[in-house]
DNA sequence: AAATGGATTAGACAAAGTCCAAATTCTAGG
DNA sequence: CCTAGAATTTGGACTTTGTCTAATCCATTT
């Protein structure tokens, strides 16, 4: 683990290594990830963010988590049709998704290996590899 | 390959063969994406469907995806974060994912090779396993 | 031909996400 | 401290994907 302290204060700097100017709307967006560790969609992060006292609109929302996404510090992961979750976890990994509950757990992607894959289509570059391992309760 | 000869005639046989009753607008929904074999959203099914002579309504073209879907005659193909892909090729097999224009490319699962995926929660199933390989113009 | 049940339909509806012009906040210079 | 200009946020209208429902249609059986 490299870092353990995710306060509202080292947001701030968070936000400034990635090139992003720490607003209060942003740091309390970036808190509500990086404090919880968890894949959250915009609808909930909007949920969380206006518990506390600041008011969020809903449009700051969507417009910072894609300018995050656009400045590497949270992924997009798809795997619901209905809606995307964002991922403070920009390190390779991947995906359980549990198709019950709709919970996504963690893969590291040191441990998984994938061989045999074709080469790209000429002129192509690979931007990512996503592995997602849908899995159910056994008794249902 | 199996079989080549997807006509509108042999959709009728391929329904039933999962116990599907076959109507005029589920053959030409079958049809349409099996003649073509290719990754098409309900949109584009609904434009496909609706140029030639009969109408199909939007409400049968989701119930009848979804019900295709169900007897495993198709797959969905969740990487579009607006939208749903089917996929007329259920064997097990992955995919690249263009980013620039959203095309699909399939990725023969016989000749890939995963390793080193953790044990699965307790109590839990696969019920498969997706690789998404993203891939961008190198140029751009 | 009437009844039965499955299939289809139009259109209202819901939810996720985008867009835009107005309002607010921030910053730097005077 | 005050203000112009830039950056950010906002509410609300809008779009798109997909669902739902009640009415209608159709096919089969009797």
């Amino acid at each position: 683990m490299e870092k353990q302290n995710y306060t509202r204060d080292n947001m701030a700097d968070l936000l400034r290594a990635h090139d992003i100017n720490p607003t209060h709307q942003r740091i309390e967006i970036a808190y509500a990830l990086f404090a919880r560790q968890e894949h959250l969609s915009a609808d909930q992060i909007m949920t969380i963010v206006n518990d506390r006292h600041s008011e969020t609109s809903k449009a700051t929302v969507y417009n910072t988590l894609n300018l995050f996404k656009q400045h590497n510090l949270i992924r997009e992961v798809i795997v619901d049709p209905s809606k995307v979750f964002y991922d403070p976890n920009t390190g390779p990994h991947h995906h359980f998704f549990n198709l019950e509950t709709g919970e996504l757990i963690d893969i590291d992607a040191d441990d998984v290996q994938i061989q045999g894959l074709p080469a790209l289509p000429a002129g192509m570059v690979t931007e990512g590899v996503d592995v997602i391992v849908r899995i159910r309760p056994s008794n249902a």
